[in-house]
DNA sequence: CGAATTATGTTTCACCGAAATACTAAAGAC
DNA sequence: GTCTTTAGTATTTCGGTGAAACATAATTCG
């Protein structure tokens, strides 16, 4: 299979400049896939099976463009790997992800803010997230309010970084291209245009653009670091929350599907003659594990804290045991179907149904042995996602650096075009 | 986005070699994707925004390698277009997918078994199809009898054809890799491997690989022809028979999955309260609209003709409406889900399905805008697949063109290599 | 009929990017 | 200090595409 040039399917021919440009975005690649260990020239030439010369022409650039820095003889980041150990020979310049090239992401969820800033290393640069109730909010008071935040959280960022762009992350389904909110049940917002109610389109200059907060979460999971893959290549991951997101990653990517409204797993059905959904249908997940309806027949408060429902759970209280047994029997239902029809065997769980996850595993896992045709040869298995606040604003801003380690050519601009 | 020369994520450098790979790649792939309209050299570099000296030079090399024909002066294939009328300036020399290169697909399916030869083209070179009741059935001695048929058929075609392999369709799950059949619950056959059952892994000395029968079959919806797409490059295709094989086909691709066992729609649940079926799950779509459920249901023998059901229920028939109706109730519920999970809302009813689409698609559109989240902005549609005997076998050899298509290099093989 | 026109296809050369190779730089080993 | 080893750089060669001139084969028009 020849390399391909544009995407699978190019309609133009590929020159020099297009092969120059793919090479450049390969050494990206490399160097974003591979950190925090250092690689030099030298380990990208070995890596990309490119001559020594050739890799180090294209760090240079990349270099110049400010998407890798070269590492100091005793520059080190926090949490970073230590120098390898001194060897023979002339000793190498350790290359790493630019950490002035950095992106906004911003997250409106029924239940919080956030805006946080990322750079090419993955690192925080400033961060805001504020909770609070969304359900039926105002759509424009809350963008403004956005708005305001997230100028204040670029205007706290270290001088000299290179802000690139911004992405909002919404619970709801989004014409990405159209930057139109068609439909976010939880907020109670329809048929808006989140990006026209900011200053004309852009925060604070910065070119805004919009995403489902699941599919950006996922890219959480699916990248530790803007292009560095994640544990597992291939899984399917559920945004747990007063309703239901979802989205399936196949080798590292978010399948989108025809318009970006793939993954709505909240609303498979699990079981035809269930109550019926807002969304017109009946029986669909979130009627059985969306976080209001677990609490709910569990009897508890709809805000009570996961740790609540675990120590209710634990003293083997008859009501939440069966809220907890419910939730993973509609899970293993709907997942199942799910795993058939993508057959990504992995499941994530995230946001609160991550943060409940040890009370679903055992049945859930044993639910999907059941049900999913291939489990016999790779039996299913269930984890929850890495705690953390807000993981659609970090997955916002990993989308938009992806951009730079894809393209890295369109950033470093040289003066020939 | 620049061009990538080797998939989403090529580990190795692009050279000027595979520069050339890729844009003879993309020659192949336009004047494939172009038939039956004719075009020129000077087409090819329009569409491909490659000079003509440049799109020649890689015409020239196809047309080596018999990967594309230069058309005589009044040389013109059956069923396709006229000639365009006669313009000034130079005429152009006509090209065409090389009709000389043809593949093998082959298919075992529980009712019927065939072979066929086609050709870049998609011409069908020699054919056989022999329907017989393989329920359970002795592997051996059923892979025997194709093997034979095999041979006959391409002891049939036209002298000077260069077949470049052979492809197995089979009804069940498939390791490809492996060339395993794991499990085909309608012939009875487990972990077996067909290949090893022909001679020596080849048919008549062609290499022989095996894949998926619903895969394979949507893709001569995805395909007209060899790399010519069809009109729809983002549906869901339904196999339907006694049971339900299904793939997800996203801009032109079979989704695939981690394994290759993507697709499993027949599997999914319908009514977890529903019968049990014998893939150890409960209430799947199979149980309901397999044509042995459909007819039984309807109260006719599992061999009647499609044509007899549609009369019962013209005439009204109880049971026989019934039948279908509780068929599209159960098409209806798993194909909602699996348009919110994959946002393809076309859906294509293959198999005996598509025979029957006229009885099933009111009823199913009805479900489908009913429980479909999207359906409010894009309305699912159904269409019924264009009828043919064995499209797994015509995927099969579709497959085989295609990797030609996808990598001519590896076919003309230059002297240089 | 013959010249002008026009589009196709080919030839030649320049340009550019990567490979190959030789070279310089900077450290440890002895 | 010298040798060895590895990192990074400079130079030449090779190969593929672009650009432009050229050759070719038809229609159109005088």
């Amino acid at each position: 299979m020849p390399l391909e040039l544009s995407g699978p399917h190019p309609a133009s021919g590929a020159r020099q400049a297009t092969l120059r440009e793919s090479n450049l975005a390969l050494v990206a690649r490399t160097l974003a896939a591979s950190a925090p260990a250092y690689l030099s020239r030298a380990d990208v030439a070995g890596a990309t099976s490119m001559t020594r010369a050739t890799a180090s022409r294209l760090v240079d650039e990349l270099v110049a463009g400010g998407i890798l820095d070269e590492l100091g003889p005793d520059e080190r980041g926090p949490g970073e790997l230590d120098r390898p150990a001194p060897r023979r020979g002339r000793p190498a310049t350790p290359l790493a992800p630019g950490s002035r090239i950095a992106a906004l992401g911003l997250q409106v969820d029924a239940g919080f803010l956030a805006a946080r800033v990322i750079n090419l290393r993955g690192q925080v640069l400033a961060e805001w997230v504020e909770s609070g109730d969304l359900v039926a909010s105002p759509p424009g008071e809350v963008l403004r309010r956005l708005d305001a935040a997230g100028r204040d959280v670029l205007s706290r960022v270290p001088g000299g970084a290179a802000l690139i762009g911004a992405r909002l992350a919404l619970p709801g389904i989004v014409a990405v291209e159209d930057g139109l909110l068609l439909r976010a049940p939880t907020l109670g917002w329809s048929d808006i245009r989140p990006v026209d109610m900011l200053a004309s389109g852009t925060l604070a200059g910065l070119p805004l653009t919009i995403g489902n907060e699941a599919d950006l979460a996922a890219r959480t999971v699916a990248e530790n670091a803007p292009g560095r893959p994640g544990p597992v290549p291939d899984f399917v991951y559920l945004s747990g929350g007063i309703g239901i997101g979802g989205a399936v990653v196949r080798d590292g990517a978010v399948i989108t599907g025809s318009h970006g409204w793939a993954g709505e797993i909240g609303h498979v059905c699990v079981d035809p003659n269930g109550p019926s959904c807002p969304c017109g249908s009946t029986g669909c997940l979130e009627r059985y594990a969306g976080r209001h309806m677990i609490l709910a027949a569990a009897g508890l408060d709809p805000t009570a804290p996961p740790e609540l429902l675990a120590e209710r759970v634990a003293a083997g209280d008859r009501e939440a045991c069966q809220a907890v047994g419910v939730a993973a029997w509609a899970l293993g239902i709907a997942l199942a179907s799910v795993v058939n029809m993508f057959d990504v065997p992995t499941v994530v769980l995230g946001g609160y149904l991550g943060q409940i996850a040890g009370l679903l595993r055992a049945d859930l896992e044993q639910a999907l042995r059941a049900r999913v045709l291939s489990a016999r040869w790779v039996a299913p298995t269930t984890v929850a996602a890495e705690p953390g606040s807000a993981p659609g604003a970090t997955g916002a801003a990993f989308a938009e650096l992806a951009a730079v380690i894809a393209d890295p050519a369109r950033w470093t601009g040289r003066p020939a075009g």
